[in-house]
RNA sequence: GGCGAGAUAGCUCAGUUGGCUAGAGCACGCGGUUCAUACCCGCGGUGUCGAGGGUUCGAAUCCCCCUCUCGCUACCA
């Protein structure tokens, strides 16, 4: 009997590149609550795929010299082999650029907009030409372009909207009464005190400056902007038809039960996506959660640190359910998680070999010694097997309720009190003691059929989480996995079955001194790709937009120097600042600069850098700035000051 | 700058509405055991429960005030 539809979904991959380790926990964590779900007794449909448009993907094919469509086509088929690479039980791994989803996003943006929902407007603002920038009010410097100076005048440029704030009321209105919808609750705090009470901007939803996207039908100077392609990807996969033939299937899935994402894009999932669905006037999902990351260490994965951790190597050195362990296992609910190799190993040899593996094998070893592997209950009992039977038959029960809640790590970690027990009870009854008396061979029988009835049942439960080690186990106690709902049930492990005589080793320990070696091996790889030549592999030159020609006199205008910073400390109160005491000349100038997540204050002492002298001075977070340092910025957001590449004094001019 | 969360054992964290000697896992030490992947089982913590004040018979738990961390957001010359 089915429990009734269960519909959830991961986000769709962003296909600029292969993701990493990070990435793919997501993945896992939906494989591991679908699988349960199933066996559980729902109809459970589990999408996830990929989103494919915009103008970074465009670039990206350019540089790699591919069409998008042939770019994309790539990176999601990695994208897919990864996901099956880790086991993910998906029925539909959809692709934004999929004919049916680009046709539906099509008459949906075409749906709202003869509602009046979508309308068509100008980025209205103080534009300034040269720079092709618009700024508000607050922005400008001096009533000036804060990039370039110059004049701004008001202007408009042509681009569809989406009218939020007509439904802020009724978002607001169901996010209170349904405390349930965005998890963790402090994600709730955060979009309500941010977005919904200071009052909801209208959302852009279409772009004229690049073409990698859906047309607007309607008006194809203008591509489809990413939410509302990359939203709508959780009803066209189900067949929504935005002219009211949808089909039965999304009939009876909508709406999702659970919107699984990462909690960097936890406003557009409870903002504009529940919004867009009530101008189409479908149900709200019933539930968004947004996880937290998973880091390398306690920082972000970078190539050049060498410490990107991919899934795929990963599942290859160490084995896909120690990866699938792993990513359940350790990562909290609310906080970000880390992940090393060190960590990695840890967990399997402590919770993978030497809890559940040695457990399983030790069993079946003393069922082939003590009775050629034929496992019997005698009937044998004894006051012990209470409490054993007692942990075992209790833990699915606390296993659902962690899953219910979204705790999969405390789920898992219930589920391992099974195997625990089991140890704890081969002490108890010391079985090699029991086999040196004939008269105990009962009791010895009934001892081991109850591990092997125990380590079914856990077994059974751990299925979701790591589907492979789960059906190795039954296949060498030559046995199924269980149902769920036969699982508060002792005993059913039929009499007379016989295990197998070849126990293969589930988890095999591992060598912390040759996991850092592959670790090892790994990172002068990746740091081998990073320093390769420009020439070759990839050129990683960035696109540069063209400012406008200017006349010398222009240029002149500006007082570049060499600075040498003979003091800096961070400015109190600012997470971005730094104050810096630059000598220029005979003169020590004190600039304020937003560099400290890219230097420390120490590290910038000493340092002769290129200085923007004759800028008007400015007050940041009360601090007198009267320059300004110059730095290189990639697309990354990552900073690098410009020094000298030769010896120079500080005030030497640069021109 | 605005809003919010947090600071508990070496590490990662539990601690419901204030109540009995503050807990778990990992790591570490000792002991036991040998069926097993040198594994498993047992035992072992004088922890300023971030600092200081207050309410109370009693506070990790409530109030005030510090300090520090983190998240979101704004700003970032």
């Amino acid at each position: 009997m089915s429990k009734g539809k269960y519909y959830l979904t991961t986000a769709i991959a962003y296909t600029s590149g292969k993701p990493h380790i990070g990435n793919s926990y997501e993945i896992v964590l939906a494989d591991s609550v679908a699988r349960f779900k199933r066996k559980d007794g729902y109809d459970v449909f589990f999408q996830t795929g990929t989103d494919e448009h915009g103008q970074k993907i465009e670039i990206k094919a350019e540089e790699a010299g591919v069409s998008p469509k042939e770019f994309v086509d790539s990176v999601a088929g990695e994208i897919k082999d990864i996901c099956d690479c880790l086991n993910c039980s998906y029925d539909k791994f959809i692709r934004t650029t999929d004919e049916d989803h680009e046709k539906q996003v099509q008459k949906i943006f075409k749906k709202l907009y003869d509602k009046g929902d979508i309308y068509k407007g100008a980025y209205e603002g103080l534009y300034c030409t040269p720079c092709e920038s618009f700024w508000t009010e607050s922005q400008l410097v001096d009533g000036k372009c804060p990039d370039c100076g110059r004049e701004v005048k008001p202007a408009k440029e042509e681009a569809y909207f989406f009218k939020m704030s007509k439904y802020a009321d009724r978002l607001i209105e169901h996010i209170n009464t349904h405390p349930e919808f965005i998890q963790p609750v402090s994600r709730k705090n955060e979009m309500m005190n941010n977005f919904l009470l200071p009052g909801l901007q209208d959302l852009c939803v279409s772009r004229t400056s690049f073409k990698w996207g859906i047309p607007v039908d309607f008006d194809d100077k203008h591509v489809v902007y990413v939410w509302l392609d990359a939203l709508t990807n959780y009803i066209t996969g189900i067949g929504y038809d935005a002219e009211g033939n949808s089909s039965d299937q999304y009939n009876k899935l909508w709406p999702a039960d659970l919107h699984l994402i990462g909690k960097d894009i936890v406003r557009f999932h409870t903002i504009y996506w529940p919004i867009f669905l009530m101008a189409l006037d479908e149900p709200l999902p019933k539930q968004v959660f947004g996880h937290p990351w998973l880091l390398s260490g306690d920082g972000k994965m970078s190539k050049s640190k060498g410490n990107v951790i991919y899934a795929d190597d990963l599942a290859k050195f160490f084995g896909v359910d120690a990866v699938r362990y792993f990513l359940l296992h350790e990562m909290p609910f609310e906080n970000d998680g880390s992940i090393t190799w060190n960590l990695m190993t840890e967990r399997v040899n402590t919770d993978l070999a030497n809890v559940l593996g040695n457990l399983v094998n030790r069993t079946i070893s003393m069922s082939n010694k003590y009775f050629n592997g034929v496992v019997e209950n005698k009937g044998c009992d004894e006051a012990v097997d209470e409490d054993l039977k007692n942990v075992v038959i209790s833990a699915f029960d606390k296993v659902s309720d962690k899953m219910d809640a979204l705790k999969v790590a405390d789920a898992i970690t219930e589920v391992f009190s099974i195997f625990k027990r089991c140890n704890k009870y081969i002490d108890e009854t010391e079985p090699w003691v029991l086999a040196k008396d004939e008269a105990k061979s009962d009791r010895l029988a009934t001892v081991l059929y109850n591990l092997v009835e125990a380590i079914s049942i856990g077994a059974s439960i751990l299925w979701p989480f790591l589907p492979e080690t789960a059906e190795k186990i039954v296949s060498q106690l030559n046995t199924k996995i269980r149902e769920f709902d036969t699982l508060k049930e002792f005993g059913l492990y039929p009499c007379g079955k016989k295990v197998t005589d070849k126990p293969e080793i589930l988890f095999a320990r591992l060598d912390i001194k040759d996991v850092l070696a592959e670790a090892e091996r790994i990172a002068e790889i990746q740091k081998a790709e990073v320093a390769a030549p420009v020439e070759e592999a990839e050129d990683d030159s960035m696109e540069v937009t063209l400012k406008p020609e200017i006349e010398y006199g222009d240029f002149d205008k500006l007082q570049f120097v060499v600075g040498e910073i003979i003091k800096c400390e961070e400015v109190p109160k600012s997470k971005k600042l730094l104050c810096s005491q630059v000598k220029v000349g005979k003169e020590v100038k004190q600039i304020v600069s937003g560099i400290k997540q890219h230097y420390s204050a120490e590290e910038m002492v000493g340092k002769k850098v290129m200085v923007l002298l004759n800028l008007k001075p400015a007050t940041l977070a009360g601090v007198v700035s009267e320059g300004m340092l110059l730095c290189a910025e990639d697309a990354e957001g990552n900073l690098s000051l410009m020094t000298p590449e030769k010896k120079m004094p500080a005030g030497a001019e640069i021109c």
